[in-house]
DNA sequence: TATAATGATGAATTCCTTTCATAAAACCGC
DNA sequence: GCGGTTTTATGAAAGGAATTCATCATTATA
């Protein structure tokens, strides 16, 4: 069977033109060259070599393969430079998955020094999973995971990226815009405006109307922040969204927002990953980025600010 | 040092999905796989395959190098596929050396049936010889050799093609165009044309001329055989050419032969090749080519004919 | 829960590669 | 032409790396 020696090794007698020359190169014997040649031969059926004088010239057979073995040996190499940038973690491709739907104005922000620091590898980010955020990640179809919502699992650990408030956003002109905090009572007739999720993981439902066993009036799904909170500005319906989020908006549109609940609905985000994973460096330095990255510029702070 | 092995395993265990389909389709045992595997994955300082159940999933490294094995796999196998080809004699190159001039219209009719037979043959022809033709043969610088002397030489053996007849050519307004045989003194006001060769290799200056002691009045090369005849018909000149060849020309121009001497110029031409080259088919076949190849479509018999 | 399937591992073995020593051939300078 | 040098070829011995064997650990399946 052919191999990348005997390649290596017509490739070095073409180059050097003497056994003796290409066995000092390869730190092989001469005598272990001869032996090598004579068994591709015998195993190929055809010469490769045959002595003119007392140097060796290629038979076409031979100078095929010496052919063969520019290109495949360039392509070895290549293939080891890669696996080199592998092991050393400078090469690959994060695949994140993000289970918040308005992080993805935060996340631009994470990637682009990323992408500027790690020019070979390649970032990949899914909103979509089969089943969970966290089942794709312990099943390794994403690397890492954007959640507010660390569910424990076997192999994975979370790590707090930074915390926020749940406001609610109304129409600057609707009845309660001059209030502070809004009760779920309060709501029951209106429309709730949300991200295309399932009510289970939307928290306004899990933590506000639930609990006091209400609910809004009607529920729809929106798919873009931008035309989400246009519909709300316009009276339309209610949200609720990060109050980082918000505080984005406040300027563009005629919105308020207000507490959800007397204490607010404070959560936190997560960033996880698998335990296991011999740590990929530009794993740990998406991580800091992540850390370092403020949630967006804060310009009102907490719930009930307008600007 | 990645070797063909290690992307035949990669390979395989993509495609059958465990280690234990893989081994046995490669002929080894799981263990093999396992401990080859481990060896790599040790070399490039990288994971390439993880468990995920009882079954193996592929690290990025590994996805990169299961692309790199489909490539590379694919790669060998062709070259072998091509080498078996060679081995088997298939493919090749024929470089074919010709000493004799004239020769060339009667070799591309050899040729022509043998360049369909053999598709992958490429045949190469050669008229210039650094030294001799004998030599280039000896020294592979060409596999065969068509000539009309056969001079002996180790490791080289001559086929007898066909015999043919050197015949003088004339005008046919020339004053000896009425004769059947031309002597050496009748030609001394004349001039010779020949092909552009040393003298020693003229044959009607070797074996007609010089046992005579005597010469023709000049002597000019002319490189091809129609413009040659045309100055023969022209009264510029004699030459000297094979019959076959004569016969060729003598419907088109007003050209007469004459026999050289009593018995006439008999040649032979001859067919060399090495000794000790492993006899590929092709230079066999085309030696059968060659053989029942008849010189020309010969509608003159002899010298002295006109039509 | 027992059973089957799969991978991992350490030690022993086998097989292939390499080296060593030497011969043979060819070129070089005298 | 003849030693001296350079180069390849070859057979036997040595060395080392790949493979196997036996076994364990883990996970899925009935």
């Amino acid at each position: 069977m052919l191999e990348r020696t005997h390649l290596a090794i017509i490739h070095e007698v073409h180059r050097l033109g003497t056994l003796t020359a290409a066995a000092r190169t390869l730190n092989l014997s001469q005598s272990a060259l001869s032996h090598a040649i004579r068994r591709l031969e015998q195993q190929a059926g055809t010469a490769l070599l045959y002595k003119h004088g007392r140097r060796l010239r290629f038979t076409e057979a031979g100078h095929y393969l010496c052919g063969v073995a520019e290109r495949l040996l360039a392509q070895f190499d290549h293939a080891e430079t890669i696996l080199g940038a592998f092991a050393a973690g400078r090469k690959g491709s994060l695949r994140i998955g993000v289970e918040c739907h308005p992080c993805h104005r935060w996340l631009v922000r994470v990637v682009s020094p990323f992408l500027a620091r790690w020019p070979e590898v390649d970032i990949d980010i899914r909103r979509e999973f089969q089943f969970s955020g966290i089942a794709a990640l312990t099943q390794h179809d994403i690397d890492m995971l954007i959640t507010p919502d660390p569910l424990g699992a076997a192999g994975l650990c979370f790590t707090p990226l930074f915390g926020y408030e749940m406001v609610l956003v109304i129409s600057r002109s609707h009845p309660l815009a001059t209030q502070q905090v809004a009760r779920p009572a309060d709501l029951t007739d209106e429309i709730l405006l949300s991200y295309p999720v399932k009510d289970e993981r939307l928290d306004i439902l899990n933590l506000f109307f639930t609990p006091a066993q209400c609910r809004p009036r009607g529920h729809k799904h929106v798919e873009d922040t931008e035309i989400l909170l246009r519909m709300v500005a316009a009276g339309r319906g209610i949200s609720a969204i990060p109050d980082w989020l918000a505080a984005e908006y406040l300027n563009e549109l005629p919105l308020s927002t207000l507490r959800l609940g007397e204490d607010g609905l404070q959560k936190q985000l997560y960033i996880g990953r698998r335990d296991k994973d011999r740590p990929a460096p530009f794993i740990d330095c998406f991580l800091e980025i992540a850390k370092d990255t403020k949630p967006a510029p804060l310009r009102a702070q907490g719930a009930g600010a307008v600007l």
